[in-house]
DNA sequence: ATGGTCGAGAGTCGA
């Protein structure tokens, strides 16, 4: 089984890129950040004619998130419990049915700027939410994947030039500190397992020609509970269509599981 | 140090 995360900004300006990307890398599983749509604005009817269930959880103008399935999905919930009160669209979660059934999450963490703040307050407090609820799902008999976008560059290696970010919200010492409080209650980073140094990017910013200077950041990240980590078999960066018309400021990131 | 670019959708904010 393959499984994508994809921070699409935008479904609007996105859908024909994202149809490009779906035939040819032929996920079973795509989890996509930042739709940018309320669920009635997603053109799901393209998406199902290309063989996909589709799940979303959507917000006007900002966040937003979806599953596109070519297996089935079951007992889909939206939204990070813990907080009752919290009406950004950032999570959603299913079990898709391959050759077992594994627990998907696709979330859009918090960017967190300008640190600190109350924007960073909130990243803090929605990644400790976070931490509990992934917690919890380690209790289930289940694969467990947490996708998405993490906002968190987790090591300067991660980052063409660490200095830059020293201050920021995806690489200050406390955000690294809650992701790997997230990691430590036995989650696998997929990427990191298998590649070893510098150089893997997942976002490249649209100013000052991040991308032809190859300045990026590798955000993207899959966690696998100790179940699903054991069924790993590959992981990849999508990298190439970062180059093309109208990208994405991120590109996907993919696992392959015996699943 | 500054300004640089996108997307959504409304006359600006978030990233």
């Amino acid at each position: 089984m393959k499984i994508a995360t994809f921070n699409i900004n935008g479904i609007k300006a996105r859908f024909e890129a994202l149809q490009d990307w779906l035939r040819e890398a032929e996920p079973d599983v795509a989890l996509l950040q930042e739709i940018k749509s309320v669920d009635e604005g997603f053109p799901r009817e393209i998406f199902e004619e290309m063989g996909y269930r589709v799940e979303t959880h959507g917000q006007k103008s900002f966040n937003g998130v979806a599953i596109l399935s070519r297996l089935p999905l079951e007992d889909v919930t939206r939204g990070l419990p813990g907080d009752e009160t919290d009406e950004q669209a950032r999570w959603i979660e299913a079990t898709v049915i391959g050759q077992r059934a594994l627990r998907v999450a696709c979330l859009y963490l918090p960017n967190g700027n300008p640190a600190p703040g109350p924007k960073y307050d909130y990243k803090l407090a929605w990644m400790e939410r976070m931490r509990a609820h992934a917690e919890a799902l380690l209790d289930s008999e289940e694969p467990v994947i947490l996708a998405g976008d993490y906002n968190i560059i987790p090591q300067d290696e991660d980052a063409a030039k660490p200095e830059a970010w020293r201050e920021d919200a995806l690489a200050l010492p406390e955000s690294r500190a809650a992701f790997r409080r997230i990691l430590n209650l036995g989650y696998t980073e997929a990427f990191r397992t298998r590649v070893p140094g510098p150089g893997h990017y997942s976002f490249w910013d649209y100013q000052a020609g991040a991308w032809q200077r190859n300045n990026g950041i590798r955000i993207d990240h899959l966690l696998l509970s100790p179940q699903a980590a054991d069924l790993l078999r590959d992981v990849g960066i999508d990298k190439d269509i970062r180059a093309r018309e109208k990208p994405s400021d991120h590109v996907p990131v993919w696992i392959e599981l015996d699943a």
